[in-house]
DNA sequence: ACATTGACGGAAA
DNA sequence: ATTTCCGCCAATG
């Protein structure tokens, strides 16, 4: 936590971002899934989602806390980071194995699952 | 030092 | 409704 309110202040360009990227995956209910804007806005910087997907990168870099990167996917349900898990299909099968049924790469009810952590944060 | 490229997403055309 | 354009900025060539 960084800011006085208790809510994460840092911003991209701040060391602190990433850190914080990963403090809210690491929250996110197994058999939910959010999304990188999702993070993007809960954390202020709504225009930098792709920074999120730059940090959820560095998460699998196995270094820190283990972060649940399968549980982020695009504002779409869209499996998107697949290719960067140990095999494409790695990410499919953590999901399904917490009870998230995925097709075509694709989380299905997307919203159903869906975890927003600007409204249950 | 400069250009290109993203695990994205919203706005403009 | 669909496609293209940009902002965000670290990393890479």
């Amino acid at each position: 936590m960084s800011g006085p309110t208790g809510l994460p202040t840092a911003r991209p360009g701040s060391g602190d971002f990433e850190r914080d990227v990963h403090d809210v995956a690491r929250q996110i209910p197994a058999g939910r899934v959010t999304s990188y804007g999702a993070i993007a806005r809960y954390l202020g910087a709504a225009r930098s989602s792709r920074m999120v997907g730059w940090a959820m990168n560095r998460a699998l870099s196995g270094e820190g806390d283990p972060v649940p990167a399968h549980r982020v996917v695009n504002r779409l349900g869209v499996l998107s980071g697949r290719l960067h898990f140990p095999t494409p299909t790695t990410m499919a099968q953590r999901l399904r194995a917490e009870g998230v049924e995925v097709d075509r790469n694709q989380v299905v009810d997307f919203d159903a699952h869906f975890w927003d952590p600007s409204t249950e944060l």
